[in-house]
DNA sequence: TATGAATGAGCGTTCATTCAT
DNA sequence: TATGAATGAACGCTCATTCAT
């Protein structure tokens, strides 16, 4: 086969793209290297060079995928200095992203079998709480909410939503409607 | 090797209860038909007597043991009727469950890096969930709480905790009360 | 299980029958003896009674089977004393056996696959030289034929269709056609 | 264990050879992928590399047996344009051929009760079946043969021995007189 | 005669990992 | 840096067979 170089951190990022999609679509077990070397178009033993197991790759690739996704979450939080109220009625729950290319969009959205879901969402809500702390944290010094433990308010205010956005009973519409409703009258803004 | 016959429902659970305890120790994949066999002191052909797949086998030992779990969490709320103040002041928020000899007190209290956590804990989650919605039902119609969507709130007061409880920087009386001040703080009882 | 007892040489029978069948249609390696005792509606150690083994069960059925078969297809030349030509003209030639019931019909119809048809189709020819030979001699003592050594005859006679009856690219008709027309040529009766 | 790395052509034409020895000696069912890898002296994943499964193996291996059988049998028939009667009287008749290391040796002369020679047998003749046409179409050409389905002649030619051939009863001298005597007269050739 | 739970060996297959090139 | 043939251990699963009832 050709031969081709190319410089260790693009391969070793490709090769973290090419596992995180593949364990997303397919689970941890049913994703062996082969399928990774072979979708990234490279021998199995070069995954070795860069990720000394399977498990170190996938933790890898997990939490680089968890982090994306919360990143494009909290997307704009950090900028522009919004009120809370602003923030909540225009942040994604989740369900709205859109397919970019990306595989953040099939957050929540693949087949409930996979058990990589709970992970996932689990890690990516941790990633959240502290942006979410933070901007609670503004929003006391702003003066548009009086709340003492505000990791604590976070915290409920991320993972809470789990509930709604993992039950497949309900319309993407009715899980946005219920959690903003729910938010504005927890964080007393409405 | 002596033959020993059970009755199916006798010999089906035996197997069902050693697979969660192993399952929940060692993760799903760790776990071998053989070592589940072996623990049983039961032929690995057995297993396939009782159930189709290790897949099935593992889904139905998950079920079953959040199930369990679940209930164990909203133990006593069904039947006395507390007032929702006092059931927050009891309860159990899942860290304080006694070595019993079932497995419920290592809830949360495993080794991170097992992947069936997560899935544990949302499972057990949504198995609270419609309770509690029960129980603030009940407490809009005594008068004590005022909510419309007793759902969404039910949702947030239990999968809201997660974020908290899965903190390993917090000591378990930290969590505790970090979540009985805000929920009541949340349901406004105090 | 509701217990059934029958006469011994009805059960055994019923098994050979059954699984007949399913060797017939699955192949050897792929029936087992649960599949049969499953199909026989009895339990699995039954078989065991009428049967040493797993081999000596399928002996025994495709043994019966082919008998079944050659007899079928060599039906009423024993008793009625038709000319060869006549024979040769109202014979089945094996896949024209219509669906009765038995499964004879398949003979050389079922998937290509399957490597028990080879096994079959030879036993049968086997069980059915003899007999063909018997009505060569008879030909020839009644001066229709004049043939010495009628046994090698009658082997390629049987044998010889084979070749033709297993090629997938002919028509049923075209098998029959071409198959008498060679037979009365071989046998100069035309 | 030494890792020995050869040319993939190579492995997987030893893998094949070995494998056709142990199917053909032992039966397909007898045969294990670790008892074909251990006679190659390779690690039994190895033949995964090569084959996707035991069966497509079994049928590839069985395919080029089968070729190099029906190769034996029809060779110098092809290049030298002896007569039919010659080629009759030196014909290779599938039982004289000399142990010369290759398995060609025992063709019908295993053990009776292995189920893989029936299939073997048929798929000689239905590779040595054309080639006889051909003979039977340039005889004809050459005068020496009257026959218009040169094809149901040559299927009846190689198919009709086999009755002879798999009888245990005769010695090979026996079967070869006789299917000689018969050809040449099937033939109108004495 | 009949049941069916239980056995236990073994099979096909997969796969993370290694290593000579 | 990159290849991919080779390893070898294990795994899920099947199944003929046994045996207490």
């Amino acid at each position: 086969m050709a031969r081709i170089t190319k410089a260790p951190e693009e391969r070793r990022q490709e090769i973290l793209n090419t596992a995180m999609r593949l364990f997303y679509e397919q689970g941890y077990e049913k994703t062996s290297i082969s399928d990774i070397s072979k979708a990234v178009h490279v021998a199995q033993g070069l995954c070795y060079r860069y990720f000394p197991s399977k498990e170190a790759l996938y933790d890898e690739a997990m939490d680089q995928y968890a982090e994306a996704l919360a990143q494009r979450m909290t997307a704009g939080m950090e900028e522009n200095g919004s009120s809370l109220k602003t923030m909540i009625l225009q942040s994604i729950t989740g369900f709205e992203v859109e397919n970019d290319g990306s595989y953040a969009y099939k957050f929540c959205h693949g087949p409930e079998k996979e058990k990589i879901h709970a992970q996932l969402s689990l890690a990516v809500c941790a990633k959240m709480s502290p942006v979410i702390k933070r901007q609670l944290d503004l929003a006391v010094k702003r003066g548009e909410l009086e709340i003492d433990d505000t990791e604590t308010a976070a915290s409920f205010a991320v993972f809470g939503q789990l509930g709604i956005l993992l039950d497949p009973a309900l319309t993407n519409e009715e899980k946005e409607t219920r959690i903003r409703a729910f938010l504005l009258k927890l964080l007393k803004l409405s």
